[in-house]
DNA sequence: CTACACCATCGATCCGCCTGCATATCAGCA
DNA sequence: TGCTGATATGCAGGCGGATCGATGGTGTAG
């Protein structure tokens, strides 16, 4: 499995929503999916919340086996699958890898599920 | 694998967010995971797209199984996953079955992900 | 009533993924 | 150099999910 990059670069991302007007083509649709499949687990959610409340809003793999109660490969495992998705970036310090949340990733898939905001006629609440 | 319920019901779906200040709890995890997972499929992304652009905002099975290229049983398998995970709904009118988007559904789960601005001292927008 | 069209469910198959154990890699240190 | 600790990777078991063909249920038309 080589690396593919930041399944969220600008470059790789559409700039659509799957609520937009077009409907969505399938290359895409994969693209999106992709990014989301890496969100959709229980253990990978935790391990972005933990990461953000952590400290320096960063952590190493030995603050996480812990409370995730999963095996040191486990987690190892799932920080590949966010790091590869573009949603966190890891830097190597001495014999620690400390993992943080790369600042717009997930605020970007958040924009991705917002309808495009026909607010022509749509009231501010 | 009984139905469970719209997983988006406000009582469900907890008001946290993976990117919130608190560390995210395990069964609030789940939930959120469950319903990502739901949206983290090519064709379920395209169904939705496929819906929210129909004529009416609204589609039959009949008219969603050519565009995808899958077979009538699994397209319903797909919509069926997405009505029970709160983001489509179901209306019987004859022998056909019209979907349409619930409405404010994928905006929560994008508020969800979205981080929580700490707006004790940011002003509202 | 019979035939037909639309849809949901069932059963089966195939594939991907989560997990842990074992092992490899790498940095710091004596 | 050799040892220890922190991570990453390989491998394999097991479960869940995506897909399709066949079937059943239900309106609608004739």
């Amino acid at each position: 499995m080589e690396y593919v990059g930041t399944a969220l670069a600008e470059t790789t991302m559409p700039q659509i929503s799957p609520l937009g007007g077009e409907p969505i083509e399938r290359a895409d649709a994969e693209r999106l999916a992709g990014v989301l499949k890496a969100l959709a687990d229980p253990a990978r959610l935790r391990l972005l919340s933990l990461i953000q409340s952590a400290p320096e809003g960063e952590a190493c793999v030995c603050d996480l086996t812990a409370p995730l109660g999963l095996s040191q490969p486990t987690v190892s495992h799932h920080l590949r699958i966010l790091t590869e998705a573009g949603l966190l970036e890891r830097e190597k310090r001495g014999v620690w890898a400390y993992y943080r949340l790369v600042p717009t990733a997930i605020a970007t898939i958040a924009d991705l599920l917002t309808p495009p905001r026909k607010r022509a006629t749509k009231k501010a609440r």
